[in-house]
Formats: C-alpha cells, structure tokens, sequence
DNA sequence: GGCTGATGGTTAGCCTCCTAACGTTATCGA
DNA sequence: TCGATAACGTTAGGAGGCTAACCATCAGCC
C-alpha cells in the first residue's frame, strides 16, 4: 500500500480547493487522515508477525482457520469460504494457501462427499506458530491505541462505522446520472462469522 | 490491501479474549474498524481512477508533480523525492517512473549539475489525463464522507491524527523493556511540502 | 440418461510493493 | 590529490494482489 506520507495542511487543502473546484477541504481531511492511519496500523501491527516470519494475510488464514477449530464443528474450511470472509479472490487465497501449504502450516484434504472441494485445514505446527506470534500481535494492537480513552475509541469506531455503512449502500454511483440504482446489493448481514 | 472483511461483532471479541489474555477487544474493534475504514476509503476513491486507467500509485506521482508546477519553482521532482513524499522505496518509485514515462505521462531529464540525479517532469499528457480525472476523484472523496455533518469530520480527523502521532512516538517499541528511548526520530517538520 | 448451468479450485499473466545489492557520481578529509 | 563515505538511481528476485480463463464436479431438468 502506497500513499502520501506527508499529509498536506488544511491551508494547502484550501488553496487547492482554488484550483480544484471539486476539492471538498474537510472530505479530503476526513479522507487522507483515514488512510493515513489504516496504513499505520496495517504496517504496526505488521510488525510483530513479519518478525516471526509470516505475512498479514498467511497471517489472516491461520486465524480463521483457529477461530473455526474452536467453533467445535469440523475444523476446516474451504478455500472459497476462506477467500470469501478474507476479503480476497480465490486465486489469491489459492497463492496464500500454497506457501502455508509448503512451510507445513495447513493441510489440503480433499472432501470425499464432494470432490470439487479441498478443504483446508491447520497442522499442528501451524498451532504452534499462532500461539508464538499471538501475544505479540494483540500487544501491539493494544499499544497502537494506547493513547484513546474509552470514550474515544467509542467514537471513533462510531464514526468510522457511520463512514463504511454509508458508502456501502451509496456504491452504486458507478452508474451515475442514472438515479434510481436497482438495489443496494451489498452483502451485509454476513457479521457472523463465528457464531454457527 | 487485504482483510476481513466480515468484521467480528463485539461479543466476539469477549469471547477471544478469553483465549487470548493479551486481547483488548476495545482496542481490537477500534484496529478492525481503521483498517477496514481504510480499505473503504481506498477503494472507493481508487475506482475512478481505474476507470481512466490509472493505478492509486501512479496518480499520486503526477499529483505531486502537478503540485509542485504550481509551486512556480522549478517543476521537476527527483524520483528519491517523489519516493519520500509518497511515501515508498525508490525501488518502487523507479516502477513507477518508468510505466509513466512508457505512457507519455512523465519524462526523465538528467540534471546536468548534478549528474546522480535523473529529475521527472509532467507532460502535457500527463497534465491533460490528471484534468480529466482529478474532478471525479474529488467528487467520490466528498460522497465517501457525505454522511458525517462537519463537526462529526473535524472529531474524526482529530482522533485519527492522535492515533497517529501516538503510535508515532512509540514506535521504538520494537526495543522494547529498554525504556528511555534515545530521541523520536520521527521524521516529524515534513509537513510543508507545498509551501516554499 | 444426458445437456446445461452453477460452483470450486487452479492457472497464467499483469501490476505494485518490498529488500538487497550494484554502479555511478559528489563530497569531504587526510 | 586521492581514497573513503554517502547519495542517487537502477536492477534482480520475491511476495501478494487482481482479472480472465480453464477444467472438474455437482445439481437440475427435460
């Protein structure tokens, strides 16, 4: 992920907003600030898990995949379902599996009922890596927020929801000057991912 | 970037951190929700310039060097400055350049004082796509927040900006039971880019 | 039973990002 | 004056994203 490191000041904003007719100063505030700190708490909380040698999203698999053994049903899922609550493709999630697949941390077995799909599922050394690896990264999260009161990160997450929810269902302006969009097809209602 | 996308609801959180002690869910949601705010923001706004066939990294390029032609000095940017600014590797600045350049939208002009150096100028291309795409990038930017009044965008940035700086200043953690940390070498002061 | 469509997983090719190393050029001190 | 140091830009190799296309398999429906 690539962005402006050195955020402009708001009177810069101001004077572009000159030139750009379009510039909204605050909206552009609102928008490089959050940026600013998904990159920072994407790369701090990277941190601990580079340093044991494993990446964000091999990183994101061995968890859903704990988080599924601890569910007490069977402790596998399928690369489309992984892809799926990961937020990535299948062919990429195809890619991740492979590496964690080579290094021995999860296991392709395929499904006797229906052989079109393989599911997967974490070797005990894939275990042992989570449990090395957990306590740093939840520390760093902690850390990372340190300085926010209760009441803030209250408010923060409230604005930030307020921000996702509603550009959720304004998506469609894909098509615009078109009004009248069909239906809001966002995929929500998928919050329950653990509980079964 | 890639994530979860199906955010983990709040009892959840509890749940884990039963298992995992050093889990602070507060912390966690408020991480969950900056990362995901993030992705959002960077998704929504890069979708127009997709749609002009030009990635978020390389759009940033000519925004840089569009700003500093306006600067009235010279209006030319050397690919390590453009790196600081945008905040990646001159590795990746040097990619980058080079797609530009491949495109018409940059040109390379050796410096002929100091001949380590290779600045980058826009092109009139590159001047004419940035005026047919810029308008639509600003306009998604100010649908993105258009459902937080104003003073809900000042309460945001602020909370993002202290999340930022305090994790900033902390950021030598990786040091850490080694307390006294010898100065914040944040790279701090860098935030006049565009004022002479 | 045998098409047809939907679904699951993989592959191929491209882009962006990184680190590590390299060659070139300036600068500065002995 | 000349070697050491530092800075600039590039290259090489790897990882992680994406889209588009491809087979294999299942489910339905004549």
């Amino acid at each position: 992920m690539l962005l402006l490191r050195d955020l402009p000041r708001y009177e810069c904003l101001l004077e572009g907003a000159r030139r750009f007719p379009e510039l909204d100063p605050s909206a552009c505030e609102v928008y490089l600030h959050v940026l600013r700190a998904g990159d920072e708490a994407f790369r701090s909380c990277g941190e601990p898990l580079e340093a044991h040698g494993i990446s964000a999203g091999r990183f994101t698999v061995l968890m859903l995949l704990l988080r599924k053994r601890h569910d007490a049903c069977g402790a596998m899922l399928t690369p489309a379902e992984l892809a799926d609550k990961a937020g990535v493709t299948r062919a990429t999630m195809t890619g991740l599996i492979d590496t964690l697949e080579r290094d021995g941390f999860v296991r392709r077995e395929p499904d006797p009922n229906d052989r079109r799909m393989t599911p997967v599922t974490l070797t005990p050394a894939g275990e042992a890596l989570l449990q090395g690896v957990v306590p740093a990264y939840f520390q760093r999260m902690g850390s990372l927020v340190a300085h926010l009161s209760e009441s803030e990160r209250r408010t923060l997450v409230t604005l930030l929801a307020k921000l996702v929810r509603g550009n959720e269902t304004e998506d469609p302006s894909v098509t615009s000057t078109d009004g009248a969009a069909p239906a809001p097809v966002c995929p929500s209602g998928s919050l329950n991912s653990s509980v079964p």
